[in-house]
DNA sequence: TGCCAGGCCGGGT
DNA sequence: ACCCGGCATGGC
């Protein structure tokens, strides 16, 4: 394929995802504080171990920036274990919860309304913070338009060949950068879509099946 | 029963 | 600059 069909490629595949779908209501989450924890929580893990996890941290009355920071690490770890990892994941909350009191005085709209550029920039430099989870947190918690790669994402374009298959990820993602006009909402909604996708079409590395609205490959 | 899930880090080449 | 082992629960 050439390059110049990128563009109308990726428009095409997000109508057939849209079509087939409808849209999908992201972030499952009602605030940007429970959107940044589900973030991290939901590294390498399914999303339904993440959210027993929020659904204890609400019924604790926890899920705000002030209580969790007054939690100790063990205790934090004993209320996301569902979300697996806990002791890490424990850590990670707490590097970014440490970073919002320690430089924006524990006042997450003073992180959120800087620019996409420095806000991300600050995210990767939190210990436990790597490029999906900044993306995912400029993007559906401070809704700038910086477009979120995920596993999926790289199973179902390279396999479009779109992308190659070794492609890391800022190459994955300048795929779309470069070829869709910025745009949160419609990024927001094409992320989604492709999760929505890979969950029930991308299963244990094979590929696509031919129910898949991006039709049958391989 | 084993494999996988909306990654990331640290240590080694 | 990559490559790899470790991190851990719950669902199918």
């Amino acid at each position: 394929m050439k390059k110049g069909d990128a563009p109308e490629k990726l428009k095409e595949f997000y109508k057939a995802l849209f079509k087939a779908f409808g849209p999908q209501g992201w972030w499952p989450g009602e605030t940007p504080f429970e959107v940044i924890v589900g973030a991290i929580l939901t590294q390498n893990t399914s999303w339904s171990n993440v959210e027993k996890a929020i659904r204890n941290l609400k019924e604790e009355k926890l899920l705000t920036p002030r209580r969790m920071h007054a939690l100790g690490l063990k205790e934090l770890a004993g209320h996301i274990r569902s979300s697996g990892y806990f002791n890490i994941k424990a850590k990670r909350l707490k590097n970014f919860i440490d970073r919002l009191f320690d430089n924006h005085n524990g006042n997450l709209n003073n992180l959120l309304k800087k620019n996409a550029g420095e806000l991300r920039k600050e995210l990767l430099s939190i210990n436990g913070i790597g490029p999906e989870t900044a993306d995912s947190i400029v993007l559906y918690a401070a809704e700038y338009p910086e477009f979120v790669v995920d596993a999926y994402t790289k199973r179902i374009f390279s396999r479009h060949n779109l992308i190659r298959h070794d492609a890391g990820y800022e190459e994955v993602k300048s795929l779309f950068m470069d070829n869709l006009k910025p745009d949160a909402v419609t990024f927001n909604e094409y992320h989604a879509l492709i999760v929505r996708t890979g969950k029930h079409f991308c299963k244990n590395k094979k590929p696509l099946c031919e129910e898949c609205p991006l039709g049958v490959y391989f």
